[in-house]
DNA sequence: TTCATAATTCTCATTATCTGAGAAATTATA
DNA sequence: TATAATTTCTCAGATAATGAGAATTATGAA
């Protein structure tokens, strides 16, 4: 193990299950030996990137908060989100979250979200959150920003790990290109359906889509349009605001 | 050079001045070779602590937004912020901002805040901001939460950088602890002033302070005893929501 | 397209750092 | 105070980082 990988892979283990590591369990996790972890850890401490917690264990420390606020103030896309998610989740006819995501890598992250009071999301998309790569309106109106070849080498990757039915999403997003936004239901929340739209910046290499997200329960006939509306509007506005 | 300084010599860049940086003007700034660097950078990059864009510049990546994530979800202090300061800002008569922060190594820090839709933030506290150590009510509450021997050492570090009037911070503090409150005018941003509580959780190794930031014009006698009477409370049913 | 320029990666000998086992020191606990 | 748990330290051998410059790969202009 060498570089920076030496510090990731303890960074990361508090990302999963558990968010407080003892150094023993960290040693089991990692397979490696107690004096070395002190040393990673205790770098990673005094970064702040880690901190010490009473009984002998360790949590993500407040490194974190400050490098994404510098993040939240200086990335424009993510402001983006800040200023119109707000309003337009206020002009929406039913409960909804509305998630602003771009693709990072061969993966879908959530930068900013906004939602209704009345919304109660137990699992609710999330800034910082990793969506899947394939189901989901959001995925879908993310890969339908891409570049033909490049979307394409993703599916390719994707179709290699799962199978997935190929020209079932293909017609999904000649549909989206056709008529602006994309409707699933129940494909990543049984529960939920999503409304998205797509944002293409080619200039910042940003692939990217608006999401709104809402019971399907919810969902009427009037809702729908309305929502499409919205989620094609602000998309619109969004692409704007950045170039 | 050596172990995590090297990466966060790097990463440390993009939190001032610049939220982007040329690998050029990265050489210069911390007066390494470019080939050292493009290394260094690329294990950024592929582990999302960086990011690339467009221009052959460089900015802060999305892994920033993972693990605060992370954080925001797993840290019950953080947590009892989002809980306990959006009806806090509701219940105050005129425009305030709620910052709940906390003792970080020697600095304060603010781990949530919560403003009310009338108050204007230009440069308002936010999560992530780091707090001036001797100044204002935020960082005075602070130090009212914590052990004798160890606040008293921090204020002896801070006299040797600048000079600080010991006694009137030494009054200050007993009468915090005397009357459960603090107001301070204008020592921050001249225009604004700040009303704190302490709350000390020592299981936790918690030193923190909640305060409600307004601007000094908007203060009238009446909301000042009203925002006392909050941050009071407030501070209480975080303290036991704590343990 | 073709060329020129900038950006990025690669190579390799040298130098510096990391590793891991166990001892030592420190801190918490009974 | 004694005992255990946590954390730091030590050291020689193994491993990785460094930096100058060459090689390669984008990028952009004509």
């Amino acid at each position: 193990m060498s570089g920076f990988e030496r510090y990731h892979r303890i960074l990361r283990c508090f990302l999963q299950s558990e968010s407080q590591w003892s150094v023993k369990a960290l040693a089991e996790a990692l397979d490696l030996p107690a004096s070395t972890l002190y040393r990673g850890i205790r770098e990673l401490v005094q970064h702040r990137f880690l901190e010490s917690v009473g009984d002998s264990s360790y949590r993500l420390g407040p490194a974190f908060l400050e490098f994404e606020r510098r993040l939240r103030e200086s990335d424009p896309f993510i402001q983006s989100g800040g200023i119109f998610l707000p309003p337009l989740v206020r002009q929406s006819p039913i409960p909804i979250c509305a998630a602003l995501c771009r693709l990072q890598g061969n993966e879908v992250m959530c930068v900013a979200d906004a939602r209704t009071q009345g919304f109660e999301g137990s699992t609710a998309y999330e800034r910082g959150k990793l969506m899947p790569i394939l189901y989901g309106a959001t995925s879908k109106a993310v890969l339908a920003a891409l570049p033909l070849r490049r979307r394409d080498k993703i599916i390719a990757e994707a179709a290699a790990r799962t199978t997935i039915d190929v020209v079932h999403l293909t017609a999904q997003l000649r549909q989206l290109k056709k008529q602006g936004f994309l409707i699933t239901r129940g494909e990543v929340d049984a529960r939920l359906a999503g409304i998205a739209a797509s944002i293409t910046l080619a200039g910042d290499g940003i692939y990217a889509s608006l999401t709104l997200i809402a019971h399907q329960s919810d969902i009427t006939p009037a809702a729908e349009s309305r929502l499409a509306e919205l989620v094609m509007t602000h998309a619109s506005l969004i692409r704007q605001f950045m170039t």
